[in-house]
RNA sequence: GCACAGGUGGGUGAGUGGUUAAAGCCGACAGACUGUAAAUCUGUUCCUCCUAGCGAGGUACGGAGGUUCGAAUCCUCCCCUGUGCA
């Protein structure tokens, strides 16, 4: 059984639905926090569920490293290691193919990495990226596939696109013999026991027959249309319970980006969830949204937030900025988040300037929130079938 | 008072006769960041002018003189700081 996907309002182009994962449900279309190594960086993980994360982004790669898989298998896979009762995906690695270009081989077979930690030498296949994947137990995983890299001649692409099929296709096979190989065969979220004094721990039930991980694939094909549309055919024609696009925010301009989403997604059945994968602004992810995207995760809100970069409802604001020194202002008039509730710019551009954590850590809120809001409001929006209102709206923010 | 050591740009600190307006680091200011090798990276940081350039001029290494084609660098005196001895 795999994880289901109801479908609950339509609009022109966008929808909102439900993913009903092993750990709880999850309000489509969704933005989804970077974690990588297990943490969103410098949040906790009760904030994470204050402000309303509905699922969380792992990184295979990054966990293979350290702490290792068999690791956190032995202690009850990703979520319990954790301590996260809500829905993760992880990333194959196959990103990585394409970020840690210098430090890495392909060949059919797989990509042999070098640790980014220790240089020590890795190897990872789509057989054994999925076995990692299943080891740590989210409750989607995705298929190895390469990211190609930005700018690429179309043989080339077409080469890259055809390997991440037959990756797709090894993914597969290797998830349907060893998917019930998962370090947890159920729980219930509800049955969360946090009592005063206590260091909450997750009761799990081991009810068999319930739900188990879905393995979604990922759709390659560069900026070329014809190669992505070759690519989404014959990735859904191998048949998996969802599907990503990948290979965007590479360098490529933002109307391309736009443009290849769009067309991709014509190519993608509409009764199954469509995750656009390492995307975007919050006017992107709004937008994106609005064309029928279901998922997306980017590393933008937080990696930002940690560089004093935060997005508002007037705009970005790079909060190290001289001007800010004495505003007493709310980082955002109009965010309901924590930070914009109880400290000023002045403030946040002091913790800043000081090199102190808790920068981080309140940017890193607000960013979050500041996203999360925006997907809350555009589902808000496709219910009442408001959304191009929405989208306009949106992006006349973005120009103050 | 004597003896050493030392005084360099916003700070620290290299530089001991010639591409030195003066390294590096810090600070300051600005920019970048999109399936996280990212608490990271990039640029600017004496003044003036323009045809905006490895452009022109000015000022600058405690102060004043001097040696030299040329001085932050060598010499003399003075001022100041630190340490030690009286």
């Amino acid at each position: 059984m795999t994880i289901p996907f109801h479908i609950e309002t339509t609009g022109a182009s966008a929808r909102t639905g439900r993913l009903i994962t092993p750990h709880g449900e999850v309000e489509t279309p969704v933005f989804m926090p970077v974690g990588t190594v297990a943490t969103v960086k410098g949040v906790p993980q009760d904030l994470l569920e204050d402000i309303g994360v509905q699922v969380l982004l792992g990184n295979t790669y990054h966990l293979y490293l350290r702490p290792g898989i068999e690791s956190v298998r032995k202690l009850g896979g990703l979520h319990r290691f954790m301590s996260w009762p809500r829905a993760i995906l992880t990333d194959s690695g196959g990103f990585q193919v394409f970020s840690l270009s210098e430090l890495r081989k392909i060949s059919e077979e797989g990509v042999t990495f070098r640790s980014h930690l220790d240089g020590s030498s890795h190897f990872f296949s789509p057989e054994s990226a999925t076995e990692a994947q299943i080891g740590l137990g989210a409750d989607v995983i995705m298929a190895f596939d390469e990211c190609t890299e930005y700018p690429a001649d179309r043989a080339r692409v077409q080469a890259s696109m055809e390997m991440t099929l037959r990756w797709a296709a090894r993914s597969k096979k290797y998830f349907e013999e060893h998917k019930n190989d998962v370090p947890w065969t159920s729980c219930q979220p509800s049955a969360l026991s946090l009592q005063p004094n206590q260091i909450p721990r997750f009761v799990w039930n081991d009810k068999e027959g319930e739900a188990t991980q879905a393995l979604f694939a990922i759709v390659q094909g560069g900026m070329d249309l014809a190669l992505r549309k070759e690519s989404a055919e014959r990735t859904v024609e191998l048949g998996f319970p969802g599907y990503a696009i990948g290979g965007l925010s590479v360098g490529e301009p933002r109307s391309v980006t736009r443009e290849i989403i769009e067309a991709t997604l014509e190519h993608l059945p509409k009764d199954q969830p469509r995750y656009v994968m390492g995307v975007g602004t919050p006017e992107e992810i709004a937008e994106y949204a609005c064309l029928g995207v279901d998922m997306m995760d980017c590393v933008l809100p937080t990696r930002a937030a940690r560089h004093g970069l935060l997005f508002t409802s007037v705009g970005k604001i790079s909060i190290k900025q001289a001007r800010y020194a004495e505003d007493e202002a709310a980082l955002d008039p109009n965010c309901a988040c924590r930070v914009c509730q109880r400290y000023s710019r002045a403030y946040l551009r002091h913790l800043y300037a000081s090199n102190e954590v808790l920068a981080q850590v309140l940017n890193t809120i607000h960013n979050l929130s500041f996203y999360l809001d925006t997907m809350r409001r555009v589902r808000h929006s496709i219910r009442l079938g408001e959304e191009s209102r929405f989208l306009s709206s949106v992006r006349s923010q973005v120009k103050r």
